[in-house]
DNA sequence: TTGAAAGCGCTAACAC
DNA sequence: GTGTTAGCGCTTTCAA
């Protein structure tokens, strides 16, 4: 019991293997009768057949393979693995609509195992939070040509395209949401320094009066020096653990899951849909690789 | 500028293809002089070369790819978008261990996106949260002699193999650190029907002291109904919500990440390193196509 | 110890 | 409108 092949169809259908490929791949440049249309595509059918990707990748030099590569970080937070796990299914999601299947991967510090997208021949690649010096040693494995789009990260080299949510808009809004000055900020951490430096920055508030927090530990003792104060919470795990002491607050809803924060406590929710138009990008440079690929910045957009 | 392959090596080895390849592959049945061994081995690395894993597949008829699908429910919740993304995060992390690389899919009613199977040639596959109905309507898209792992399902076929927490051993647990004999149950929805009549079984309780519960509103009253007595929570995020109003809970951690439970609440843990041994399993069935893969269970340890 | 060559399943240029 | 065929990059049998 093997699995059907073309021949197969072309034998049953008593036509050239040329002819079902053609029928099958629905080709526009040739005419086909619907006598002989019928006759393949019902032998193809019976026969259960389903296309070998693998065979047609090689033969086509493209995989139909996206590649999502993740910096595992020291210790998984519950908060960056639902971020991650939100981010991947609303990848995977308009991957699969554009007809891509989705490839993931954790890496570590270790460049080899990203060799994967020369091995597998990924026609895209997500990088999701990954600092500077790693993606340096990494970026050797880059098969050239082949769009990568760096997630949470804020990688200086123009060859790729970068996304975050858009964060000057988030403040923007949590402080008008707020209607107070926020006092302070308590953010958690980013493997990627570069970001960590913007965030702060478009907080707009001092060094002293920021907290990033690796561990619920040192969270309150922190707060317990804003007590009764307004601030901004990045990411809704922290809020939950701040509400406890605090009300006045306005969270950034960066591990993309506002349901949980507390009813009442101002929040800003980002898009995740907008990886539509993401994707559809990296669709775009894929079919045409001289397509003009600047620097680009994708801001998700906050939901209001 | 393009990707070397095993001919440009040979060329400028001055060596045959197949030479370069029983190198590459390290082929214990061929013997080779150490001279060309070096010789070929210095051109693999000057010249970048990297396996191209398509056409190799496409030659073995093995491709290297384990799939995860994973049935989307109606809508995911915080807490089993988080039990999911910790169990693949665990099944690629010791499959990445044995050479293999992960595929992700996302997939609905319609059969038809499952066909990846047969498609990209997986060799094993994990299926996620999927109920008896679905799982009949897809298992015509199975390849034979794929090997299937059922994760968090009750499938009633002999072909595939459990993977569920011991919910034996986690009630028992959770019922002695309780130190009293628990009064009501709250639990997840379970996408399948069967695994949830079974865990209703195992915590020894009559149908009217089980919540299932499905959103956050629900829960309240039906606690409400069980103040100051003991009980049983499954799940950390609902076990976050009751103990707003309750004390004496023990949790039976199925969102795989006990870390969210309270200070002092009684919780008992599941072991995901127990997917290594798993995704040897599957390894050896992989190997092997008539190993005797018999109906298997296989129950995630309860960490003590 | 090495190499020639067949062929995995498919696509596409070219001939008929 | 249909068929022949070369070849994608690799493994492996068999011969040298």
């Amino acid at each position: 019991m093997k699995k059907a092949t073309i021949k197969d169809i072309a034998k049953a259908a008593g036509v050239s293997i040329a002819t079902v490929s053609y029928i099958l791949n629905d080709v526009k440049t040739q005419s086909i009768s619907d006598e002989t249309r019928v006759k393949v595509l019902k032998a193809a059918q019976q026969l259960k057949y389903v296309t070998n990707r693998t065979a047609q990748s090689l033969k086509v030099k493209k995989t139909g393979l996206i590649g999502i590569l993740c910096f595992k970080g020291k210790d998984g937070h519950v908060w960056s693995d639902l971020k991650y796990a939100r981010t991947i299914h609303a990848i995977e999601r308009h991957c699969s609509e554009l007809g891509y299947h989705v490839l993931f991967m954790q890496i570590d510090d270790l460049g080899p195992s990203s060799k994967i997208i020369m091995e597998r021949n990924l026609d895209g690649v997500f990088l999701m939070n990954v600092d500077q010096e790693r993606f340096t040693t990494i970026s050797h494995y880059f098969g050239f040509g082949v769009p990568v789009f760096v997630v949470d990260s804020y990688i200086e080299d123009p060859l790729f395209h970068k996304i975050v949510p858009d964060f000057v808009r988030g403040f923007q809004t949590a402080r008008s949401l707020l209607g107070e000055a926020p006092q302070f900020l308590v953010m958690d951490s980013y493997n990627n320094a570069e970001l960590a430096e913007f965030i702060k920055r478009q907080s707009g508030l001092d060094e002293e009066r920021i907290h990033v927090c690796d561990s619920i530990e040192g969270l309150n003792e922190f707060l317990s020096a804003y007590a009764g104060r307004p601030g901004i919470v990045l990411n809704e795990f922290l809020a939950l653990e701040a509400a406890k002491t605090h009300n006045r607050l306005a969270v950034l809803c960066t591990s993309y899951c506002p349901e949980i924060v507390p009813q009442g406590m101002a929040k800003v929710a980002f898009d995740l849909n907008d990886y539509k138009e993401i994707v559809r990008m990296m669709d775009r440079n894929i079919q045409d690789a001289d397509e003009v690929s600047r620097e680009k910045f994708y801001c998700l957009s906050v939901i209001t």
